[in-house]
This record gives C-alpha cells, structure tokens and sequence, in this order.
RNA sequence: GCGGGUGUGACGCAGUGGUAGCGUAUCAGCUUCCCAAGCUGACUGUCGUGGGUUCGAAUCCCAUCACCCGCUCCA
C-alpha cells in the first residue's frame, strides 16, 4: 500500500522506461555513474552521441546551408567578463536571496522591509491560516527561538519583543524577545528585514544566486589571493570581506557562457565585414551552455550543462514583427517534419510580465512532455538590446551600414541603425529528449508460440536514427555472412551508418534494431546466393521486400533523402 | 532550498537481523531459411557511499550522494 509504484502517474512510468532504455541501448547514461554520479549530469553514450548530433546536422543543414542569408559561427565557450556584465547576466544575478523559515518563501532582500513591531512591543507573525499559525508557533518554540513567549491568535503567531536593534556599522542586529513565563530572553539575529507577506524575522543565510559557472583564466591559484586578503582583514564583516575578496578575484574572474547568443553579438561586426549580407541576415551558432539552475528536473530536461542551436536574426527596426512570425513558423515546420506526433507541438505567447528585460514579444515552442508541457525552443525579439549593450561598452560602432540609402538627418548616403534581432533559440539536448519520447512506443504482438510479447520500437525519423541499416545473414552459413558483410561494407564507404549482426536469431536482432531506433533492416537469405537479391525490412510496418543486391545502397538513400 | 519516495548484477524486480535469488539481456557452442524459437553451458553483485548498533546488517540507526514526485525557482 501507498507504494511508490502503485501510485506513480502513466508519464512517470513511460519516463521510467525510456531512462531505462536510454542506459540499456547505449542513449544517456548518468555522468560519473561509477562515482555516484553528478547532479543533473549526464553523458551521451554511443548511440545517443549519433542521435543528438543527426539532430544538430539537420538543424545546421536547414538553417545555415539552405539559406543565403544565414553564416555560421562557433565562438568560444569563455569569453571576457565584460560581455556578461554588458549583456545584464552579471547584475541580473547578484541579488542576495534569503528563504523564510517559516513560511520557505524565497525573496529578494532589496524587496522586504523592515519588522512591523506594535506599539506595545508585539511582533505579530502573519499566516495565511490557522493551521499554519499552529505549525509555525511550534517551529519558533522548538527550533526558531527556544525559551520565548509564543501565543497564537487566530492566523497570527505573536511574539513580544523588548528591543530590536538593526545591523549598524558592521555589528550584526538583533532582536530581543520576552522569555516564556518570566523566563530570560531570548536574543535572535536580525539583519534589518523580514519576509515581506508575513513579517517574519526568522530567515536562513542570505545567499547570492549563481547562475554562471565561474572560473579563474591564468595560471596563478585564485585561492592564495583570498586568503591574503582574509588574513589581512580579519576584522571586517562578512559583507566587507565579500567585496574585498570579489575584487581581488576580478582581475581573473570568467565565466562559462550561459547562453552561446552573445558570442553571436559579440562577432556581429566580424562576421558582416568578413562575408557582405546584405539586411536582413542572420548568424547561427550550436553549442554548450551552463547555467547554475535552482532546480534540475525530469532527466536531461534541465540541466546545468546543455546544448543549445540558436540564431540571431538582424532586421531592419520595423520589420522585426513580422520576421518574428516568419520564424517562429519556420521553427514549428522544421520541428514538426521529424516528429510522429506532430500535435504535441504547440506555441505559447509569453505574457508581458513575463518577458525577459531585452525582450519586446516571445514565443515559445513548447512540447507535450510525458510531465506536462515545457520549453523546447523560445523565439524571442530582443529588439536592439544586446548590440546597443555592446556599442555602449565596447565604444564599438555596432551598426548596420546601408549604402544604397539615405540618412533622413543628412539627406545622403549611407544609412546607419542598429539592427533588431529575433531569436530563434533552441534546445539541442531538449530536442534530443524530445525525439526520444516521441519516437518510444510499444506493439503487442504474437510470438512464434502465440504468446503476447511487447515490441519496443523507437520510431525515430530516418534522418535523426543512430544506426541507417543493419545488415544480417539469415543465417550463419552458406556464405550468407561473407555476402552481408560485402553489403555493410558498401554503406560504410558511402557513409551511413550501418550495423553488421550475426549474433542470435534473426528475429531477435530485428527487435534489438527495432529498439535501437533503427529504420531498415537488410538480410541475405538462401536466395541471396542464387538471383542476388536481399530482403530490405521496414523498421515501423516490419514488411519486407526484395530488392536487388545492387541496388540496396541507392534504395537506402533514396529512402533517407526524404524529409 | 523545503517536504515525500527510491537506490540489490547491464535492465526489470524478489529478498524486513543468520554469510544474496529470479526473469530478461549478454557471451560460447549446437540448432535454425524471417520477426526476442529450442537445447547445453558460462559470466556478471563488497546490496549507492561512509559510519554506527549487533556475535552477525541488503534488512535497524545516523550521515552523505544520486534519481523520481510535489512545492519553490527558472535574469
């Protein structure tokens, strides 16, 4: 009863399987398994490594190679700090937040006041009901704040404090409250706020959040440097000390990139001097990003550690409406056509408030995820935020140049702006994911006995699958594996990714390919050796036909070649 | 960060104090002319990790790591 397996939801059971399958067949595996593994961590093992780069070659194929008016770019994963603190992920993030004890709010210590404390001296705690009032008098008695008066009244839990001392000149403040019953009081630290909804003074550390993954370039132990500045002020407040630490790191601080998108704004001018686009244009660029995320969920979903396929598109001010239609179209078409259930595709308009601070409208490409639906790509106008953040900082001219037109303050050639940019930003590791789960899918069917067994088929797009084709003799003999073996060698001097396979019956290794995702099946039977013609199975129907030996090769390609 | 759950061979699981077992998979051989067939044999576990209690721990206790679910968070 009441076992974790007896109420899990269907989702959680179809995730349970697919993670199964992933480390059984060879997709994802923990990382550093052996040790115990690393939060939200996770390696791409050897078939898993062919799917998610099909994925990112079609991505690149359709957005670079298909279109003249889209360059490459791969900028590196460190770049100066300077583009972060231009770019608001510096600032964005120093915010120290603090969690109530009491009510496990979050908030931003620059968003709460100070403690409301009645004439009388009472600090009255504000919950939300009375049954919390009770929880939370409890926790102050026994954990918050042992041996003070406590009272509850109603959804208020009341404490009586005799003084309240705000931090000052680098002494810690306090609080002190009536003991219980004539008791001694009892001192609690106050650092000047409260939870802002309930009043609450009983809070954890306060704690910066760390988004970016920070590092230190250059070859000189960054820890030497703190420890001289740690002894040599010693007497300082934490606070103090912070400041003075963070500036003798900053000489050599870096960061990972979270987003590959500034490396992008960061070239803009490199790349439109180096290959003449004429507006509107576009740059693209795939690669690994790392955020410090609060929480990692749902298996690779969101992790620390990801890849992203994103394209900065600049257009002229004006026209950005509708190249954010064009786009978030184009997206939706190109994530569609691999998909088995297109349907689970969906936009979803950001509200206003929940814009990002570059962002002047957003789309989102969510997908139907066996939890709920979540983020897959996002297309966003980030109008002329970024360039303009750049020029600022850089004083570099960061403008698109038109010479065939005029300046309305001039009257004369060129004109000069800065240009939009509409940002297709997509999830290489999401849609890896995403594609695993959409191409899972069990059959029921009959063994040669007349038992139920269950098939387990990926039916991953032939263009995303690991392995094109496997090859099989029928069986072990008769020269069959010698004539299989001539045939895989053809499709790997044509580069595709083929699989010879002699081990077991030959239906188990069609199921082993049906799990493995793979699309077409060619075996060499007895008839192979007399008219030269094979068998070519279909991955999704399993039906078979016979084709000619020499022509298996073109018959694949042609059969990949399809979108 | 909070609360709940889980962790036993590659995968799925059984095993509630007496020195670990099943199924599948894997490997070898025989057999087999088309969908996880059959027969024979073989391999894989210091029970997530580290402490503790005990004569004795997969089993009880503590800590820790990882995963799952819910809340929170996601510039």
């Amino acid at each position: 009863m009441g076992n974790g397996k007896e109420t899990r939801e269907p989702g959680e059971e179809l995730m349970q399987k697919i993670v199964s399958l992933c480390k059984r067949r060879g997709f994802v595996f923990q990382s550093s398994e052996i040790y115990g593994g690393l939060k939200s961590a996770y390696d791409y093992g050897p078939l898993g490594v062919e799917l998610k780069r099909n994925l990112m070659n079609e991505w690149w194929r359709d957005v670079v190679h298909s279109r003249e008016n889209v360059m490459g770019l791969e900028s590196s994963i460190i770049m100066h700090p300077e583009v972060w603190r231009a770019s608001g992920h510096v600032a964005g993030f120093s915010d120290p937040l603090v969690d109530c004890k009491l009510s496990k709010e979050r908030f931003r210590t620059d968003k709460a006041g100070p403690v409301e404390v009645q004439s009388d001296g009472r600090l009255v705690i504000r919950a939300p009901d009375k049954a919390a009032a009770k929880l939370w008098a409890e926790a102050v008695k026994t954990q918050h704040a042992p041996g003070a008066r406590v009272e509850t009244r109603d959804k208020d839990v009341v404490l009586h404090t005799k003084s309240v001392a705000p931090p000052a000149e680098g002494r810690p403040g306090k609080i002190v409250l009536a003991g219980f019953d004539g008791g001694p009081d009892v001192e609690i630290p106050y650092r000047g706020y409260v939870t802002p909804d309930f009043n609450c003074p009983f809070l954890s550390e306060e704690r910066t959040f760390n988004l970016m993954f920070r590092s230190f370039l250059g070859s000189v132990d960054p820890l030497a440097e703190v420890v001289d500045v740690f002894v040599a002020n010693k007497d300082k407040s934490k606070l103090e000390l912070r400041a003075l630490i963070e500036a003798a790191l900053a000489k050599s601080t870096v960061y990972l990139r979270p987003e590959t998108a500034q490396g992008m704004f960061v070239q803009f001018l490199n790349c439109l001097n180096a290959v003449s686009m004429k507006i509107p244009f576009g740059i693209a660029q795939m690669g690994k990003a790392f955020r410090n995320e609060v929480t990692v969920e749902h298996f690779t979903f969101r992790s620390c550690e990801f890849e992203q396929m994103e394209i900065e598109f600049f257009c002229e001010p004006g026209t950005d409406d509708q190249w954010l239609e064009y786009w978030k179209n184009e997206r939706m078409r190109w994530w569609r056509q691999y998909a088995n259930n297109p349907d689970k595709f969906v936009f979803r308009r950001h509200a206003k408030a929940e814009l990002a601070h570059y962002a002047k409208d957003c789309y989102d490409i969510e997908y139907e995820y066996p939890w709920g639906f979540g983020e897959l790509e996002g297309i966003a106008n980030r109008t002329d935020y970024d360039l303009k953040k750049h020029a600022e900082a850089s004083g570099q001219h960061l403008v698109y140049t038109d010479s065939a037109r005029n300046d309305p303050a001039t009257g004369k050639p060129p004109l000069r702006f800065t240009p939009y940019v509409i940002e297709p930003s997509g999830g290489a590791t999401r849609g890896t994911l995403v594609y695993l789960i959409d191409a899972y899918s069990e059959e029921t069917r009959r063994d040669a006995k007349g038992e139920p067994v269950v098939r387990t088929v990926l039916k991953l797009h032939p263009r995303l699958a690991p392995i094109k084709v496997g090859v099989f003799p029928l069986v072990k003999k008769d020269g069959m594996p010698e004539k299989a073996r001539e045939i895989v060698e053809e499709f790997f001097r044509a580069g595709i990714n083929s699989r010879y396979d002699e081990q077991h019956a030959i239906g188990r290794r069609y199921a082993r390919h049906d799990e493995a995702g793979t699309p077409y099946c060619i075996t060499v039977d007895g008839q192979t050796i007399q008219d030269d013609t094979v068998t070519i199975r279909d991955r999704d129907t399993t039906a078979q036909e016979r084709i000619k030996v020499d022509e298996a090769l073109s018959v694949v390609q042609a059969r990949l070649g399809k979108i």
